[in-house]
RNA sequence: GGUGGAGUGGCCGAGAGGCGAGGCAGCGGCCUGCAAAGCCGUCCACACGGGUUCGAAUCCCGUCUCCACCUCCA
């Protein structure tokens, strides 16, 4: 089987045929650069990232491109209300979302466009668009897509143009029909005259949806293989996209697919309900490899209901995959990253992912490997062992999850020497009052080295340790 | 009103006409000085009401509840 992925077009799994073999070009909404990052922007980040994982796992040249939307309405607004340049806010913001990204150990794009990057391409397509009859130019330095002209309007989200509610805006009293929606928008009283542009119909600024287009043709043609975003952006966003390029003679994406979001008490994270959960007080209470675990394990397209127990869950569960690849390492030897990737995949994991990216089912059959890897430990059959060690590794990987790129604890190898030594030391100690059978000893080292979230295990070979994941202890 | 999604065991969460996903927690056991980790066993669920079928969580009809999009949103 090959991959094959949920449409969101056409509400069906479908194959994924390349548009050229072997390459797979993949547009994804990134962030509008307004305020720093929730977990639930970073779930739409690990989602696209373990599609591009496992294409490229695959063989597949997987090009990824996302854009930055660094300028709109919002970014304005706040900049404006914080006393800052526009820009200095939007591009703080990135920096935030980027680091929050690589935190979570979700790959860089291949290529991260800026909308203010790209007017001239806009332009250019906006100039095609009236020309064609799809758009024209109301009050000076406003253009507007005209959702009449295109017949296929709706097409994306299955909504004929007569349902659509008609939203009344006293800003856009120079639209043609209330539904039309804007390509172009021309400076408002008191905003920036750096937040406008020069363009043959006026002088203004991006519409939102515009800047994607643009993009993704520049980046990967006329026609591309699959556009991704939240689950949110379908509609207008995604909508307005199709019908610009469309209408513009582009084929545009062949396949679309949408990130589900993450909730809280059955509801959707966002600003207005005080309910979002911001990446950086997250990685203050776990770490980051805990929350990728949680982002991860819940199949892309259901709901993730975030609850106090989240975070403990996937806590117990990385606790579980990682401790076996540490003991599973110790004892067979630190296993090549080469001979990891190189290694087939158990046939069930690579059903289950190409699947529609069944993560959930694919852990499963790591679930199983592991079990059997640990049973192999604990009867001394090293050979079964390093097999199983390698198949979970080799799992893991196209997840984000192989536990060995997440490395140890610290960066800081001085501090992690240091600390090392002094935790061996402390077990020297409590080794000796073992031997003496002096148990109050014994376990009041290990008391002392658990209250400073240190993990003590024994095993044949001695006792090991660990740093707890749970920094909030 | 229109469009779409969801309701699975104490919790999380896949699946989708028969062959008891998986994880967490609990319980029993093995191991351990005691633990921890690990292993074995146990816990046989699918919103409700009908129907189809030899057999339904899975199909059909109806009902209820929840959510989202239609305005900015990952």
């Amino acid at each position: 089987m090959t991959l094959h992925l949920f449409d969101t077009a056409t509400r069906a799994v479908r194959e994924l045929v390349p548009l050229r073999p072997g390459e797979v070009g993949i547009y994804v909404c990134g962030a509008t650069v307004q305020g720093p990052p929730h977990i639930g922007h970073m779930r739409k980040s690990v989602a696209f990232d373990v599609l591009v994982r496992w294409l490229r796992r695959g063989g597949t040249r997987a090009t990824l491109v996302q854009n930055v939307t660094d300028i709109d309405d919002k970014i304005l607004a706040k900049a404006a209300e914080a006393g800052e340049p526009w820009w200095a806010w939007a591009q703080a913001h990135e920096r935030l979302f980027a680091s929050a990204e690589r935190a979570l150990g979700v790959l860089p794009p291949t290529y991260e466009p800026r909308a203010t990057g790209h007017v001239p391409e806009m332009v250019e397509l906006m100039g095609e668009l009236v020309e064609r009859g799809h758009a024209y130019v109301g009050e000076e330095g406003n253009v507007y897509f005209a959702v009449r002209s295109f017949a296929e309007y709706g097409a994306l989200t299955n909504q004929p143009l007569a349902d659509l509610a008609t939203a009344d805006d006293d800003a856009d009293t120079d639209k043609r029909d209330p539904r039309d929606f804007a390509l172009w928008k021309r400076n408002r009283p008191g905003e920036p005259a750096t937040a406008s542009w020069p363009t043959p119909f006026g002088r203004g600024r991006p519409g939102w949806h515009l800047e994607c287009s643009a993009m993704a043709r520049r980046y990967l043609g006329r026609e591309f293989d699959i556009h991704g975003g939240g689950l949110d952006l379908r509609f207008p966003h995604h909508e307005n996209e199709q019908a610009q390029s469309r209408a513009a003679g582009d084929a545009f994406a062949r396949l679309w697919m949408h990130s589900a979001w993450v909730t809280q008490g059955g509801a959707k994270m966002s600003k207005s309900l005080g309910n979002s959960l911001l990446v950086e007080t997250l990685l203050a209470q776990t770490d980051a490899a805990v929350l990728r675990y949680a982002l991860t394990a819940v199949h892309y397209r259901s709901m993730l209901e975030w609850t106090p127990e989240t975070v403990p869950d996937a806590e117990a569960t990385w606790t579980r995959l990682e401790g076996f690849v540490r003991r599973a390492t110790e004892r067979v030897g630190a296993v090549p990253d080469d001979e990891v990737a190189g290694s087939p995949l158990p046939a069930e994991y690579v059903a289950a992912m190409d699947d529609d990216l069944n993560v959930p089912a694919a852990l499963a059959v790591v679930h199983e490997h592991l079990r059997r890897g640990n049973s192999a430990l604990a009867d001394g059959d090293l050979a079964a062992a390093r097999e199983a060690l390698i198949a979970v590794r080799g799992m893991l990987d196209p997840l984000g999850l192989d536990p060995v790129r997440w490395g140890g604890p610290s960066t800081d190898s001085r501090a992690e020497h240091a600390l090392g030594a002094l935790v061996a030391a402390e077990l020297e100690a409590r080794a000796a009052a073992r031997a003496a059978k002096d148990w109050a000893t014994a376990d009041a080292v290990r008391d002392r080295l658990t209250a400073a979230g240190i993990v003590v295990e024994d095993s044949p070979t001695g006792a090991r340790w660990s740093l707890a994941h749970d920094q909030e202890d």
